[in-house]
DNA sequence: CCATCTTCCTTCGAAATCGAAGATAAGGCG
DNA sequence: CGCCTTATCTTCGATTTCGAAGGAAGATGG
């Protein structure tokens, strides 16, 4: 698995090549040297050789795949009230999905135990036998310091910070473990159903509004925070205090959280923001007018970031992005304000990978540990 | 030059490695595969030893430099009036850098012919004997478009929109061409400055507002326009027209050209940016408060894009950076409303390369395409 | 249907690379 | 000063990688 040998086996399981031939151009070896490592790789049970795949003008290539026998890679996404759980093979496609309720609020240890124990769960349950765990990874919606995999200063997460997540988690698995921020992780799953794009940016929008960005195909991590926009100033008539201590803040307007509480002061009661996209749907007013607003202040402030970085595409997600009016503000503020040379071939359009973006992407970032 | 032996040569001139040692660290290659090469370099001439490095506790390396004879590069950085015109060996070090004046407004092709006569007076003034052109670069005070070396929608560049300058040049030398944004270009030089900065925002304050970004130690061109924030809207009371067509644009408040022409409306001539910077000095009060104002607002504007890609560095440039009020008020701008995640290690300063550092950075980013 | 082209993959001798062991050249310390 | 430790660099046989040539399998086009 180590080195070279790596290399191929992660050019497949990100699915970038399927034959030896691909495998070829893109590591750099020669074809020769690819035949042998790919048959080393298939004598240890690692790839398969599966039927050929389409000509393109010559003979037809003879296509590889992962062993579904490879190994498992066990992933979360962890949310206030709930987690998402699921099993993928090497090549990073789901054997299962659950939602179970958990209660963040608990604190690291009971939540992180609780998730150890629903993995050993779920591969009793649907592991094929003796295929081994390969690796651990888990979303958190907070900050992680991408060095040491503890959660940083996180705003909604009592008890949290500073606590070293990767460590606890570990101590489950003798395995390698990913920790990384919820957003982040959407954008490595999207990067996959993008694959001409380059430079993405992935909003999540929840109860909160998170980002996350691809620069060159990588996640950029920055220092934990990178992505982060939910605390940027809005031009706005009246003015809020936001739970970080300062003025009109992004987030305090635009996230679902807002939402739902003007929408309940109003009279109209919502308890998550897929409450609010049902609103919206049934043509109710105050609430297509407020998504509407919501939608106009982020793609004002993602203005400021379409100049600055020039992505090729903006994915946006998370549970109030089925809310039509919300994307269509948005890339109304976002052709009206940036340049034409950014925007010339940027698309913005709703999430490629659905509801399980956020593994997905737990499970290429964990790749790079599992195949180094 | 081709393949490993070119990564080789490249290490030592990017000034990460000096020793066989260290080459063998950072290339990957065996200890010993190193010293063949460098033998080999040697022996061709572009690699020469010099003398020995300090002791790190053992044997003390040989070191190695390149050769002052493996190469010239021929580099410039064209301004609106004025274009500064240099030679660089090949481990970037300037053999000489003048400056002299040249009219953008007189179109590509002057221009670009003006230029290649001057690097040819250049190399026959200041270049040592024998010693072979390996590459020339120009930045230029525009978007360029990174695949095809066309300036892309300029403005205050008259005739350039979409010419082909990496072509035009191309045909005085036949070698490797480089044509950059000029901004891009003080990034990239910078860069050499701040080795232990992955990612650094270098912001080039002159007539107008340029910006560069270094992300993982490459310069992020996106689509030709990356790092642009001049037509960034800023939260101001009057309502000013920028020439881009939108209002309030950064450039129409904080550009040196808005406060020349804001110093000149109220009878205090001013014909450059460095005027406004002696003015400030001089304590001329409406000058100070014009350039803390700028500062003010362009420091809101980073606020945004520091909490999204979390530079570990900002670098202010160009000829209104010396100007203390403005970087003291982008300072404080930043450190006031950037999450405490953001800011913890970030370092806001003047420029550490000088004026020369766009040169530096077209030698830098020649290299790589001199040594491919 | 057959010649020709393209692409995919393998074979095999030549060349590059590795890595373990050793030689060389310091600094530190009793 | 002699001895130990650390680090740099070289030697040399074993291994890996390359690349040119060729075989295999299909597309193309008369």
């Amino acid at each position: 698995m180590r080195g070279a040998q790596g290399d191929l086996l992660r050019l497949v399981a990100a699915g970038h090549a399927e034959s030896r031939a691909e495998l070829a151009r893109l590591s750099g070896l020669a074809a020769s040297s690819v035949s042998l490592r790919v048959e080393e790789l298939i004598g240890s049970g690692l790839l398969v050789e599966e039927g050929a795949g389409t000509s393109r003008g010559g003979r037809r290539p003879r296509r590889l795949r992962l062993s579904p026998s490879a190994g498992l890679l066990a992933v979360a996404d962890l949310g206030a009230h709930h987690a998402r759980l699921g099993l993928l093979d090497l090549s990073g496609t789901p054997l299962v999905v659950e939602e179970r309720p958990c209660e963040i609020a608990d604190g690291p240890e009971a939540t992180i135990d609780w998730m150890a124990a629903a993995f050993e769960d779920l591969l009793a349950a649907h592991g094929p036998p003796g295929v081994p765990l390969r690796g651990v990874g888990t979303g958190i919606p907070g900050p992680v310091d991408p060095a040491t995999g503890r959660v940083v200063a996180p705003s909604r997460m009592p008890g949290w910070n500073n606590f070293p997540v990767a460590e606890r988690l570990g101590a489950h698995f003798d395995l390698p473990v990913l920790v990384e921020n919820d957003a982040n992780l959407m954008a490595a799953g999207e990067a996959r159903s993008w694959p001409k794009c380059e430079t993405l940016m992935v909003l999540k929008t929840g109860s909160g509004i998170g980002c996350g960005v691809m620069v060159n195909g990588a996640l950029h991590r920055g220092r934990g925070a990178a992505g982060d926009i939910s605390h940027v100033r809005v031009r706005s008539d009246s003015s809020v205090t936001c739970s970080c201590g300062h003025d009109d803040c992004l987030e305090a307007y635009a996230s679902g959280a807002a939402l739902m509480s003007v929408l309940n002061e109003q009279g109209i009661e919502v308890r998550r923001p897929a409450d609010v996209v049902a609103l919206v749907e049934d043509g109710v007013p105050e609430a297509t007018a407020l998504v509407r607003n919501a939608g106009r202040l982020i793609g004002e402030v993602l203005t400021v970031l379409v100049n600055f970085i020039n992505p090729d595409a903006i994915v946006v997600g998370g549970s109030l992005s089925p809310a039509e009016p919300l994307i269509a503000s948005i890339r109304a503020a976002v052709y009206e304000r940036c340049l034409p040379l950014a925007t010339r071939d940027l698309e913005i359009s709703t999430t490629r990978s659905g509801p399980d973006a956020a593994l997905l992407g737990a499970g290429s970032l964990l790749l790079d540990s599992v195949l180094a």
